[in-house]
DNA sequence: GTTACTTATTTAATATATTAATCACCGAGT
DNA sequence: ACTCGGTGATTAATATATTAAATAAGTAAC
C-alpha cells in the first residue's frame, strides 16, 4: 500500500510550512497572523473587495472571515461600509494606516521570497508553479 | 510588484485544499477530521509511537495533538500506555476497532487518490512530489 | 403586494493552530 | 539525598477552520 508520507496532502502541509518558516519572523514582529497578512494583500492589490470575494481569492471560509475582519477593525487595519444598493453587502478596505504597514513591510517580505526563489531557480520555481496551479484546478 | 495569486504559500494552500475534497466527503462519512485520519495513518503505518514522534510524523504540533488524542481516546480509536522506564513519556497505538476502521475504509482513500494521479499521469506526479519534497527541505 | 426562493453575512458549536507558560519526570553533577 | 538544567507532555489564551443553522436583504412569480 501507499506509504504514509508518500501522502499529496502531508506532502502540501510540509512544503507550505517549510515556505511560512520564511515569513513567520517577521509576522510576529509586526504582530499579524498569516490569514491577517493575506486578507491585507488582497485588499492592497484588489482595493475594496466584498466580503464573499475577499473570502474567496484568500481561501477563508466566510465564518472564519468575520473573525478576522472584527479584529482587523478593531486594530484599525480595515475598514467597512456597507453598499448602497444591495444592503447584504460590505465592502472592506484598508485603512491609510494598514497601507503604510503594507508598503513598509512588504519589501522584507519580497526579500525574504526572493530566497526561496534562489533556492530552486527561477526555471524549477516556474515548474513548480504550474504543477500547483494544474492540481489547484483538478476536479473531483 | 509579485502578484498576490502567484504567491507560493497561497498556490499551495489553493492545491491541498483541492486535494482534500477529494476525500472530505469520505472523512464525512465516518466522522472523522483531516487531522484525525492522519494519525490514524500514521499508527498503522509506524505501530505504536511516543506522542512526541508522531506529532512530528504528522506535521501537528504537541499541544494540538493532545486535544486530537484525547478524542479519538473517547471514540475508542486509540490506547494510550505511559512508557516503564520514563514516565514522561506516553505510547500510542491504535485500538481494534480503529484497525478494523482503518482496513475498511482505507480502499476508498486508495481509490480517490488514484483518481489524483491518473488526471497528474504517473509521471508528471512523481515530478510533483519531488518538488514538493525539494520545498520541504529547504532551509532558511 | 405577498409568498416563496435565493444569496450575503453572521452566529453557534466543535475541532485545530499557535505561542507561552506550567508540570512532571529524567539524568548529571554535587 | 539534593539541586539543577533539560525534555515530554499538558494547560492556558487567543486565533482559525469547519459545518450547520440563523438573519437579513434581495428577487422572481403569482
Amino acid at each position: 500500500m501507499r506509504k504514509f508520507d508518500d501522502s499529496l496532502p502531508l506532502k502540501l502541509l510540509k512544503a507550505r510550512e517549510t515556505a511560512l518558516n520564511y515569513f513567520r519572523p517577521i509576522l510576529k514582529e509586526i504582530s499579524l497572523t498569516e490569514q491577517q497578512w493575506r486578507i491585507i494583500r488582497a485588499l492592497n492589490e484588489y482595493g475594496a473587495l466584498e466580503s464573499k470575494q475577499l473570502a474567496e481569492r484568500c481561501c477563508i471560509l466566510s465564518p472564519s472571515l468575520t473573525g478576522i475582519i472584527k479584529r482587523l477593525e478593531q486594530q484599525n487595519f480595515i475598514q467597512r461600509e456597507k453598499s448602497t444598493e444591495d444592503q447584504r453587502r460590505v465592502l472592506l478596505s484598508l485603512t491609510d494606516h494598514a497601507q503604510k504597514v503594507f508598503d513598509d513591510v512588504s519589501p522584507r517580505f519580497e526579500e525574504r521570497y526572493s530566497k526561496i526563489t534562489a533556492r530552486f531557480g527561477e526555471e524549477k520555481m516556474e515548474e513548480f508553479k504550474e504543477l500547483l496551479t494544474f492540481m489547484a484546478k483538478l476536479e473531483p
